[in-house]
DNA sequence: ATACTAAACGATAATCATTATCGTTTTCAT
DNA sequence: ATGAAAACGATAATGATTATCGTTTAGTAT
């Protein structure tokens, strides 16, 4: 597993900008690459660090995401419901990776590749605009939504008559 | 202008679903028509609808802009700062439009075109996942930033050095 | 026109995520 | 070992949004 190295890499990103590698962010940071695939709120950090580092406050994690947000380490997102999520960025990733939001069950998962190369040089050279990062999410209905709709819509003779 | 006649489109929304045109409705909908550019805040909507229908209550325009959330016609919104923005599709628009965020000046301007076409076929493919909306926010130097930094970066006779 | 009912409203209290404050602890260079 | 700065934990404060509740309005049936 590359999760030692990148926590390795992690701390000298810290200290390269002479930020400490206290015992807390170290346990917020393993938090955060044990559960890579999850988007955690502050408040779901917090109750996962607590395992880790007990005697934790709930400040001290907000700091530490912000801090880690600041280095670009996390990407601090919003998916619409009243709390912020901080998702790390990929391994070597220098921008933010997109997202697919099921609008049926809610489900988000990760879309790693990054589809936008071309549409950023049009939109550069277009709208002259220098793009440092972007935010894509696509709202719609996840694969396992859609089957569960299909099996259910059999309608007599007809199988599947639409699949919205 | 166009304005009479969204306004009146919206109406057949509302009503199409059974919803009143109130005073209060209306005013706000003149409101968010009068300032399509901005990205505004359910209180900036609030003090700019004041003087239209001073008696409104701020609870009412948040529960206008849900309900114009609901029915579609306008994007709640989020550029991380601490509020919610609610923007009005654009004419005949079935989907949310892109947005340019000024890192510098914070400035937030408008992509109507839409470009993601190519890009949403291959995530549907390959994905297997239905969209059915987007959300796509890029992060950079608008062209009027560039122009300054760029003016102030005479390096030869070096006048000023940095600008922030 | 009057009376009834549900929708909508305004005022304001409650909620809840996030931030600020402050006294204490830790780290690290001297 | 000493002192200053950085971090921390607890908790109060803030501020956007939502919920509540009594009143008003709009639409419909009498
Ligand atoms: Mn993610
Ligand atoms: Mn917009
Ligand atoms: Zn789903
Ligand atoms: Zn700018």
């Amino acid at each position: 597993m590359a999760v030692k190295e990148r926590m390795d890499y992690i701390k000298k990103q810290l200290h390269s900008q002479s930020y400490k590698l206290t015992p807390q962010r170290e346990a917020t940071v393993e938090v955060l690459l044990e559960n890579e695939e999850d988007h955690l709120s502050a408040e779901d950090v917090y109750l996962l660090v607590k395992d880790k580092a007990p005697e934790i406050g709930l400040a001290t994690v907000y700091r530490t995401l912000e801090l880690l947000n600041e280095l670009e380490i996390v990407d601090k997102i919003n998916f619409g419901d009243g709390v912020s999520r901080y998702d790390l960025r990929k391994e070597g990733a220098n921008h933010s990776h997109h997202h697919l939001v099921c609008i049926q069950c809610g489900d988000v998962s990760e879309i790693e590749e990054d589809l936008l190369g071309e549409v950023e040089v049009k939109v550069e050279r277009e709208w002259q605009f220098k793009i440092k990062d972007h935010r894509l999410t696509f709202h719609g209905v996840c694969s396992k939504c859609q089957r569960e709709k299909d099996s259910t819509n059999e309608e007599v003779g007809r199988q599947t008559v639409d699949q919205l």
